[in-house]
DNA sequence: GTAAAGGATATTGTATACAAAATACATGGC
DNA sequence: GCCATGTATTTTGTATACAATATCCTTTAC
């Protein structure tokens, strides 16, 4: 019997249910964790070395954050994801993202301009290392920039929340070299808008991009 | 030394982490938990009637909402809303809200159609009632049937939960009587439009509905 | 051979006990 | 009289103990 490898890493003075809710959220999304898997308290706190308590308090949080599902009286497994899930999370996100930029547009200052360029030179710089991680790394970054830019701190953790869910699938996509141009491509062009400040064709552009995305991730579960 | 009067709706078969914090959630909803107010495990547990553990559990999800702060160390507290919280949630409500009614453009079935128009019959009967909590119930209801007809779950959970913050001050706004015309008016155009799937004249009303509500609260902010 | 009943086991739900840290207050020194 | 230090108290953080329930396996009756 292979466990999946959890690992805490202790931030020193996080409480432990802060440490085991971060390593359980990042077995989740990479993976480790395998949706429908159940997740069992005395279980985990052997394996991590914690007690109950702290476990059960991490698991609480899971659960709201939608990575969990609890079963009454049965306990916890790792939230399921059905396509259903996965539309309505994207037609959210992409409401959500285009607030985002076209808040930026309105609202970046100089500095966050060249913050962003920065970014995207170090995206493309990603790219041609063509190591999904930091691929997928510098991705998040740029997006990351354009968001705080928006000044609205709800947006970016809703976003983010939702961006999560999708973590798996998006290395899927990114680890096929064909999509690396125009992702670049969309990238370039979103900050170009940004940088005029041409909300609209800003908006439009960012909608392609998650579009494409959907598409992929969506033929990634027709097989 | 006056107590809020916090009581557990015990619902028979629901885990106390739940009974707790949906009444904790209440408290802090109708303002009698208010905002700054610390909220002590040990004191919570004796008042309710129940031990720690399921007190942290609530809190720990109460936290993930976004209605407690915690204090590293020091506890948890009801969550102060500042302007710029205010401000956020409100925007990312706007757009959710257009994307909501935009689905439900799309997507509504002629069942829900009915049921849009019973809520809004239901809303004006509420209105001629006068009571506050009375209007302020149907219209939930009636903006749940939108949410409804949109077909996608994620959203309405994100909406609810957006608008969950608003509660307090929206009561205030539905207290104002010279409102009630104006509400009315918006209500019925917005049926309207669905009804017609006339998608874009929708949305700008209902963001229209929302920028009222948003100006009256932070006018009562102001004070 | 199959199905039902019963007990053993595993697992969650809840309460409590213990540890560590922060806070508040009092006491003593200057 | 004021500030600093130390101690008592409060409160969170964590672990464990106990209770209730569900699950699984075995045994027995038909």
């Amino acid at each position: 019997m292979e466990e999946p490898k959890l690992q805490l890493m202790i931030d020193e003075y996080l409480p432990l249910r802060d440490v085991v809710f971060n390593t359980l959220r990042q077995g989740i999304l990479r993976g480790d964790l395998k949706p429908g898997e159940r997740l069992m308290e005395i279980h985990l706190a052997k394996r991590l070395g914690v007690s109950r308590t702290p476990i059960r308090e991490a698991i609480r949080m899971l659960e709201l954050e939608g990575l969990v599902t609890m079963i009454p009286r049965k306990g916890a497994e790792v939230a399921r994801i059905s396509r259903q899930d996965l539309r309505d999370v994207l037609e959210v996100r992409k409401s959500l993202d285009s607030l985002a930029v076209s808040l930026a547009c309105e609202r970046i200052t100089e500095e966050e301009k060249k913050d962003l360029d920065n970014a995207e030179e170090a995206f493309e710089q990603a790219v041609r290392t063509k190591d999904v991680t930091s691929i997928a790394e510098a991705d998040v970054k740029y997006h990351d920039v354009i968001l705080r830019a928006s000044k609205n701190g709800r947006l970016m953790q809703m976003v983010n929340n939702l961006a999560e869910r999708m973590y798996r699938y998006r290395l899927e996509y990114i680890k096929d070299s064909r999509n690396h141009e125009r992702l670049i491509e969309e990238h370039r062009k979103i900050m170009k808008y940004i940088d005029d400040g041409d909300t609209e064709n800003a908006c439009i552009t960012i909608q392609m991009h998650i579009d494409n995305q959907e598409k992929n991730i969506i033929s990634q579960l027709e097989q």
